[in-house]
Formats: C-alpha cells, structure tokens, sequence
DNA sequence: AATAAAACTAAGCAAGTGCTTAGATTGAAA
DNA sequence: TTTCAATCTAAGCACTTGCTTAGTTTTATT
C-alpha cells in the first residue's frame, strides 16, 4: 500500500562518503550531496534525517571499509609488521586517482570544532581509538615488551599515522615512504 | 589632507589570526571577523582586500610568532635536543587556556583544498617546508649522519609535528609528551 | 574658514546555506 | 479497480555568506 524506494540507502551513503572525504564536511553541501547521492533533498532528509545523519552514516560506512585492511592484519598475526603493511595499505587507501585525500576521519577530526558538534567528535575520537586498540594487540604480539611500553608505542603510532594523512597533502610519495621506514626502524 | 586610520593594521591582524586559529578558515565570517578585529567591513576591504587577503596576512603573523620559538633554537646549536626542545614549545604554543587548537598551519592545510584557493595553499607549503630546513640544519649539527640519512629524518619530523596538531585534539597531554619521547628515542 | 581626500557607518546585493512543505506520482493491499 | 500512504518533485522558507556602495564624518592642507 505504498511506494517503493528507488534508491539503495547504502549505495548513495557511499556516494556521500566520497564527498565528504574530497571536500570536507562544512564545504559539502546539501545540493552537492543531491547531485552526488543522485536523490532529491527531500529523500535525503526522510532517509538520514538532516546532513549530519548522512556525515554519521558515512562515517559508519568508511569504519567498515577500514575494517577490511584491520581483518587482514589481524589474521595475518605478524606484529609491528602487521602494523607498518597497514600504513603503507593507508597511504593507498588515502589516494584516489592522483588525489591524496588522506584519512577521513583525521579530516575531519581537524576541521569539527570540538563543542559545535560534540555528537560527531565523540564518534571520532571512538574511531581513533578503534585503530590504537588494534596497534596495542598487534604490538602484544611481539614479545618481552612490558605494558606501558606499548601504550606509548601505541600512542606514536598513531600519531605517524594522523600526521600521513596530512603529510600526503603536502609531501612527495618517496617522502611518505621515507617517513614510514624510520617510524618502524626502531620498534 | 586626510582622516587617519582609528585601528593599527598590525593589531587587528593579530586578533584575526586568533579567530582563523580558533575556527579555521571557511567557518569564519568577516562578520565575525568584524567583531573580533573591532573595526568595519569596509575597512578590512580597504586594508587587506578580501577575507583571503585577512588570512595570508594571519600567516605571516604567525610565522613571525614561530620565527621567535625558531631563532632560540637556532642560536642554541645543540642539534637534536633543540628540535626536541621546539616540540614541547609548540605543544605549550598550540594551547590556550584548557583549549588546544593544534597549530594554524597544519590545520589549515588539512582544511583549504588545493585546486579551491592554489595560493594559500602554496603558501601553507613553503611554510612547512622552512620549518623542515630548520630541522633539518639542526641535525647537521650532530656529527657523522649522510645527507640522506638526515633528509629522511627531517620528514620523519615533519611528520610528528604534523600529527601533534591533530593528536593534540583527541589524545591527553601525557599520550602527546610519550608521543615526543618515542618520537626522539632514537634519533 | 574652506577644501578635498581618506576613513568611517550602515544598508543592501546576489548567491548560497540547511531544511520544509505543498502537491503530483506511484504501487501494493483492499 | 479503487484506495491511500509512502515516495517523489520542485518551489520556497528564513538566514548567512562574501563583498559593495551610497552617504556621512574626520582632518591635514590651503
């Protein structure tokens, strides 16, 4: 007794996902969303509610493809090792074309201000955490490395890998490499 | 045979390189900037041309603000240490009050998209890359490193510097102070 | 005191923002 | 085949954006 959807909700949230990563959150708009996502305003708004739902959904969407790269780490059960082959995967996950558009996430880490949109950071910094959770068990892996140790590892790493995703806006590839190599020289 | 200027051109570029810091670039009206440089549209039109104009301006300002923290370690000539030293500057620099802005630059690299506005871009660039020369003279300072060895590190840096601006954003001060030890462990 | 150029104020412009709503279209159940 | 709610389109809402302009005020020089 009603209409049939043409459209896939999880089709056009990757569309989305795209242009918030090229463009960033602020700088994307409502109408370019239209245009990418291919449905009108008023589909967009009954189906995600406004444009942060569909911020928030592509968020969800990238977690997922992320942990695709994580589920191969996490089975391949080979430490630092594992770790360094995620972020050389990231520096190619991050391009498109010949577009770096670094981490969506690291992103828009930068560009949401902390109190406008509490709701979106605090999803973030969950993600962040996500992936420094994934670094601590790969770095248990390897042996005699007492706890704390590791957090602070854990917590290096991390911040390599949030500095890549800016790094590749600004550096040459062989740079990005460079910086790969000794952040793993030493662990 | 003219009215003078009520504001100092110096002044009010200060109170708008806070406001671009605090907010970055596109989420700042020149309404807002209005309010905080205290003076009319129509004067910040007639003395910086446009809100780009107002922005390149606010990063020469805070090179400046950088070139003090710089010229101390230039003269400190003690290599590695020094640039050591600069990241903790910068971590204090990066924060006002309990709020952590990270640093102007990296910020706004990660927010301008390239092809949008090329020249502010290219400024961000230049700016990263003499922060980098200064690394990487500092390292010469240490004896027995081969250039290439020192080029590597310098990126390796530029890397963390990059990263502590947006790790500062999600992570505690005593994760950003392990990330600096990790980061310097081995160099 | 008269002049005129620079600096000021404030109103206003077109275009873009996120979001809503009135009305036409669809299509499965009655 | 009729019904009617879900889905669509497109126009429009109030508000903000960067920037301009008409008109007033100031002030060093004549």
């Amino acid at each position: 007794m009603a209409r049939k959807k043409q459209y896939n909700e999880e089709e056009v949230i990757k569309k989305a996902m795209g242009l918030f990563w090229r463009n960033g959150y602020e700088a994307t708009s409502v109408r370019m969303l239209e245009k990418e996502m291919g449905i009108n305003q008023f589909s967009i708004y009954s189906s995600f509610k406004n444009k942060q739902g569909v911020f928030l959904e592509s968020i969800k969407n990238y977690k997922k493809e992320i942990n695709g790269i994580k589920e191969i780490l996490r089975q391949s059960n080979n430490g630092v090792l594992g770790i360094k082959q995620y972020f050389y995967n990231f520096l190619e996950f991050s391009t498109e074309g010949h577009i770096r558009k670094g981490c969506l996430v690291t992103n828009s880490v930068n560009e949401i201000k902390d109190d406008a949109d509490p709701e979106v950071m605090e999803e973030l910094k969950k993600f962040a955490n996500e992936i420094r959770e994934l670094f601590v068990s790969n770095l248990k892996q390897d042996d005699k490395k007492d706890e704390s140790k590791i957090e602070c590892q854990a917590d290096f790493l991390m911040n390599n890998l949030l500095g890549l995703s800016i790094a590749s806006k600004v550096f040459h590839q062989n740079q990005l490499e460079n910086i790969i190599e000794v952040t793993f020289k030493n662990l």
